[in-house]
DNA sequence: GCCGACCAACTACAGTTGTCGTAACAAGTG
DNA sequence: CACTTGTTACGACAACTGTAGTTGGTCGGC
């Protein structure tokens, strides 16, 4: 499970495009850029990028030019590091305590959990069907329910 | 509802301190704060009392010597603002894609999310017992449920 | 064969953050 | 009283961040 390197939030949103894109040039990230008005320099784009495939966060491909950059890991396990980061920071690493926060904030309602709770249902008997059924096909499986802390 | 201003991750941990004694001088916080091993310097902890307390986050009494310093907001808001802007940030300000993302990424099993609803359940219909009898009694009532955005 | 459009490499720079060191002062102690 | 101890007020600083200007090379045209 590759390590995530920090990333600065301007970093992030580089890497929201690029997720978006599947890949891009300097030029493509900087026009797909959207946040409200202002558009970042071209040069500005370029030294986050530098600095993102410094760290490792993003791979260039030097052999086209403009250079083709992108993501070096998945969206799900960036935004997986960061809200492991900000559960640990905030709610001491329990996410049903950040849940109870999130009803009591009223950022979500009973209902949402509801149907939330149907949709996860749903999901999980059909992930249980065709893991039983690769199992005893071709016999591959997938990484089982890792054991999560406390 | 007072705007909280933008606090760095050491300032946090000073809240934190904060919250958890109530109030404090800068030794004290100094002594509680618990991260492992080094404890920061006195002028450390000071500094960012002071930067704290220059951006509205502590409230400090110089009545009494040494100042004793507590957190100018409650911790439910200070953390609500921190998941908002969280939710913002990567979840496109979305709570069910974050709690979403919390079971797929088994932060989080279907069994909480049921253990939560159940906990939810019950107290929501203790709120309102108690709003109805609050509203017919003394009129006083609570604010209702605010407009969540979309 | 010079020109403007692109592009990558550097350099720059002010602001923010995390951590301290020093100076100066009040109170308690031998 | 000379010292030690606990405090506040400031100043410092290196690392990190967000943003961008400058330099110098390439390439397709006119």
């Amino acid at each position: 499970m590759a390590r995530i390197p920090h990333l600065t939030s301007a970093e992030f949103e580089i890497l929201k495009v690029l997720w978006r894109l599947g890949q891009g040039t300097v030029a493509e990230v900087r026009a797909t850029q959207q946040r409200g008005g202002a558009v970042p320099a071209y040069t500005t784009v370029m030294t986050l990028l530098g600095r993102l495939a410094a760290k490792g966060a993003v791979l260039v491909d030097r052999s086209r030019e403009p250079f083709v950059y992108r993501s070096a890991h998945r969206r799900e396990s960036v935004i997986g590091s960061r809200v492991r980061d900000f559960l640990r920071d905030v709610f001491d690493g329990k996410a049903d305590s950040l849940v109870l926060h999130l009803v009591e904030d009223e950022a979500l309602t009973l209902e949402d959990l509801r149907a939330l709770e149907r949709v996860l249902t749903k999901s999980s008997r059909a992930e249980e069907a065709t893991t039983a059924a690769a199992a005893t096909s071709t016999r591959r499986g997938r990484r089982a329910a890792g054991g999560r802390a406390k």
